[in-house]
DNA sequence: CGTTTCTTTCAGAAATTTTTGAAATCGATG
DNA sequence: CATCGATTTCAAAAATTTCTGAAAGAAACG
């Protein structure tokens, strides 16, 4: 039979687990890895926590715990809260993984979607007007801009398709499951 | 009145332009900056190139080149080609945006998703009945496995999803429309 | 085969990103 | 307004990723 401290052993132990293997996954989100850590630990225990017990549970310096809390605040997906009584500022991940998908979602497209949008539309308008070359040179700079036109129609339709699947209407699942329904129509 | 060699000169900038915007997406695709490149100079030239032309025109070593080549050929976005007469391998880059789109998908779901699902399963699995604790501890216990099933499920719709999405029939760009047709009712 | 041409590998170098920790700043409190 | 705890900043260090180039390996040719 196990006793109360073993089973509080597993779940620390779980626990760790999970942050261990989110963390992993920051590369992919474009997050640094402690960032990551930081959000499941929050996610997972689903208390709020100061910096100092994130700093002691992540085995991370002050610095590292300020730059990544400021961060996940930035990102919108962790919030502040205080305690009566105590001059601390706690933090706690958004529950819903849904609404810190939609977050995480609508944050990379401004930040990489958006200014790329705008560098291939720059690049578009400062091309020359291929109507008074010819031959090779003229053909070469019509499939250049066909290609160009293309990427742009793509990254145009993802940002809608993204913005739409992101809006903060409804639940996340309730529209991912009406998705997949649609899907097979 | 344009020269031709002005006007090859402005599709080359172009061109270098839209490989350096595509190299900077690198981060967010999880790839490496010189793979974006050389994946943005075959697809925006349109035109197979062996090797040598890629390295001469992104600057880069020959084992860099070698190993960018090798890993867009892994993730299936570019392909290999021969010139008849030439012993050198020719490579070329996916012409169809979606279809592209759709191999980047599949790849970071299999990388990814997988193994973070997997490692997640097991967490859940190795987790301690809780019947036989009570009070704070199996609180916990439980708060803790209700997350990790929110985060199980929230990860399994969104593969599915995302596979849906990916399947090859039909061009993309149709059935992104479609999707945002759908979306509005 | 032996030679030549092309391709891959991989140990070390270079570049980049992340983390640390101490000092500066902030801000509540008496 | 001086103090003290909490937070942020940032230059330097550490860790990680990426790149190079020379050497080894394959494959095509005569």
């Amino acid at each position: 039979m196990a006793k109360p401290a073993d089973q509080h052993d597993q779940l620390i132990e779980a626990q760790d687990r999970f942050i261990a293997s989110w963390g992993q996954m920051a590369g992919a989100w474009g997050i640094s890895r402690t960032m990551a850590e930081a959000h499941a630990l929050l996610y997972i225990t689903g208390r709020p926590m100061n910096t100092d017990e994130i700093m002691d549970r992540l085995q991370i310096s002050r610095g590292n715990a300020s730059m990544s809390i400021r961060a996940l605040l930035d990102w919108g997906i962790i919030s502040r809260t205080h305690k009566r009584g105590d001059r601390k500022e706690y933090f706690e991940a958004d529950q819903d993984v849904w609404s810190m998908f939609r977050s995480i979602v609508r944050e990379r497209i401004k930040r990489e979607v958006e200014p790329l949008l705008a560098t291939l539309y720059e690049i578009r308008d400062a091309s020359p007007a291929p109507d008074d070359a010819t031959g090779q040179a003229q053909k070469e700079l019509l499939a250049n801009q066909k290609r160009l036109e293309e990427m742009l129609s793509f990254l145009k339709v993802m940002e809608k398709l993204s913005q739409r699947f992101v809006s903060p209407s409804g639940s996340g699942l309730e529209l991912a499951a009406k998705l997949l329904t649609k899907l097979d129509k």
